[in-house]
DNA sequence: GTCCATGTTCTTTA
DNA sequence: CTAAAGAACATGGA
């Protein structure tokens, strides 16, 4: 559910509820999903005022009012609500705030849960990640693929080597820039890192605008799903025509993801032009 | 029952 | 030694 762009559509519809308010009460329903295990969120959070909500790679960071900082990260199917009506299955987590006035209650729910919350304390909250892919220069990401002989997908989808992109995103991604899965990293020259990173910018914009993509799990703290499945291009549309030509749109696996491209759009050897 | 899934991490293999 | 492929994690939907 949760690459970049619905990750950015969870900050922006959970923000407003929670920015200058001041934590009442912590009720942890399943320990296992706070890391690391151990730490005791309501007596650390209890009291505390939320200073900001942002965003780092697929992170999604609480800033309190002492200093300190947690993320949530929401795996494949992990949820964040405020003020649902029902309360969802698999509720794993819930923080009230309030300001003294307005009361709001944020609930994480994850039925697979690969997500979590992560207490850094006064620690860095985007060890292991490599830049954001909106302010990535070109240079910058040339010669971070330059190092790894990797298909590009396989090195897209490495959070050291760039943060928030996920399966759906890169699959798009390549396809605007129209550049093959399976070419080697190692192999994208300069020029090609330019249209890469023209493409990967183009692709979560629009993505961002239209609130993410709802393929079954994913909904913003609303309940509002996204938009932008929509507009897919290639992913998930094995056998559909290419929007670009209407050839038909390949599925292979690479690095175990299901991957999506056009093999007219995006040759494995260069077009010469 | 089978296969697949928007992610990450640990283990095994080359 | 390093890099990359594969398995594992847990649940639910088609």
């Amino acid at each position: 559910m949760p690459e970049l762009p619905e990750v950015q559509t969870v900050v922006a519809s959970i923000a407003p509820h929670l920015i200058g308010r001041t934590v009442r009460a912590v009720r942890v329903h399943r320990p296992q999903v706070i890391r690391p295990e151990g730490v005791c969120l309501p007596d650390l959070l209890q009291g505390r005022q939320v200073l900001a909500v942002r965003r780092r790679g697929k992170r999604i960071i609480l800033e309190l009012d002492n200093g300190r900082r947690l993320f949530i990260h929401l795996g494949m199917t992990g949820r964040l609500s405020i003020d649902h009506a029902a309360p969802r299955p698999h509720t794993h987590l819930e923080i009230d705030v309030s300001d003294g006035g307005a009361a709001r209650r944020l609930a994480f729910s994850d039925p697979r849960r690969f997500g979590g919350v992560f207490w850094l304390g006064d620690g860095a909250a985007d060890e292991g990640l490599g830049p954001e892919p909106l302010e990535i220069a070109p240079t910058e990401l040339h010669a971070r693929l330059r190092r790894t002989r990797r298909p590009l997908k396989a090195a897209l989808l490495d959070q050291a080597l760039i943060a928030g992109l996920g399966n759906i995103y890169v699959d798009e991604s390549l396809h605007r820039a129209g550049l093959h899965p399976l070419l080697r990293a190692c192999r994208v020259s300069a020029a090609r890192a330019v249209d890469l990173c023209r493409a990967i910018r183009a692709t979560l914009r629009a993505a961002i605008r239209a609130g993410g993509s709802t393929l079954r799990d994913y909904a913003d703290a609303g309940g509002r799903p996204g938009g932008f499945q929509a507009a897919h291009r290639v992913y998930g549309r094995a056998g559909l025509p290419c929007p670009a030509c209407a050839a038909p749109v390949r599925r292979i696996v690479v690095a175990g993801r299901s991957t999506h491209f056009c093999p007219t759009c995006q040759p494995r050897r260069a077009r010469r032009l």
